[in-house]
DNA sequence: CACAATTAGATTGTACACAATTTATTATAC
DNA sequence: GTATAATAAATTGTGTACAATCTAATTGTG
């Protein structure tokens, strides 16, 4: 009786396609990104502070599930582009507090094409994308 | 008539959450990789080598949507703990075929508890994890 | 109030990802 | 047959991810 390996094969996995889907999709957004001389981590942490100026770095973290080892450097490097400002908080000196610089502020306008150009590049309806949408959110819960 | 920025609101993409669960359920594999020896990248290699022993690096690639830039330092890795071997094809010299060692074939056994323990991590009933196993697939589609 | 525990970021070290370039080899065109 | 184009990996450089550890500031407890 040979043993069944079935549950080790790639196409088998609901994992990879999820790994593979998301490298995938982020790279649809360079070029557009690109013109903005920012990157996808860049970007999504710039959505965090169009939405909300000045959130800790924690705040931040939780939001793209991302920890200080990551957003770190890569707030760093918005800093010296001129996008952000990081400053400690008043209130309690363990905080660092993320702020849009007018640069920051600026590039929102550009910005703002971004998803429609990306949503092109999706192989999939608008039902389909409302379904992988919520699938993918119940995936991230607790 | 204020200019309508909902499109950048980090709730309303689709590839936020994509790339955000990607990295979460990478993550659920960890413990049970560790006890291999292994990480998330070695284990989908190992993955394609188990179904199919002796692939070359550009198939290995297209399989696991990844280039020799990634590819080459992973196999060194997998090669220097003795799991594949990485010889130039006779045929033609410029492809290098991996194959796997008898400790890589041995891994199998360990490996074939991975799928169901991770499984378990899913907040996803049986038949939504179909659902999004099938969108992933179209959204990876060409 | 002292001091242990907690918390927020920063740092360190390892491992990808990936664009761009380079090198070696094979295929193609004249 | 030789120059040219194409192909497969490797290399280089940049930018994340993330576990583990460290440091400084704050909070909770006796």
């Amino acid at each position: 009786m040979e043993k069944n390996y079935d549950a080790l094969k790639l196409d088998n996995q609901l994992c990879f396609p999820l790994y593979a889907a998301a490298r995938e999709t982020v790279k649809h957004y360079r070029p557009f990104l690109d013109e903005l001389d920012i990157t996808y981590t860049q970007y999504i942490a710039m959505m965090v502070l169009w939405e909300k100026d000045c959130v800790t770095v924690k705040d931040l973290g939780e939001r793209l599930f991302l920890d200080s080892g990551t957003l770190t450097p890569v707030l760093k490097s918005m800093e010296s582009k001129g996008l952000v400002e990081r400053k400690r908080s008043g209130e309690d000196e363990r905080c660092l507090i993320v702020s849009l610089t007018e640069e920051g502020k600026k590039l929102k306008e550009k910005a703002v094409e971004v998803p429609a150009k990306v949503s092109k590049c999706f192989n999939l309806t608008g039902e389909e994308a409302v379904t992988l949408y919520f699938l993918l959110k119940k995936v991230l819960e607790k």
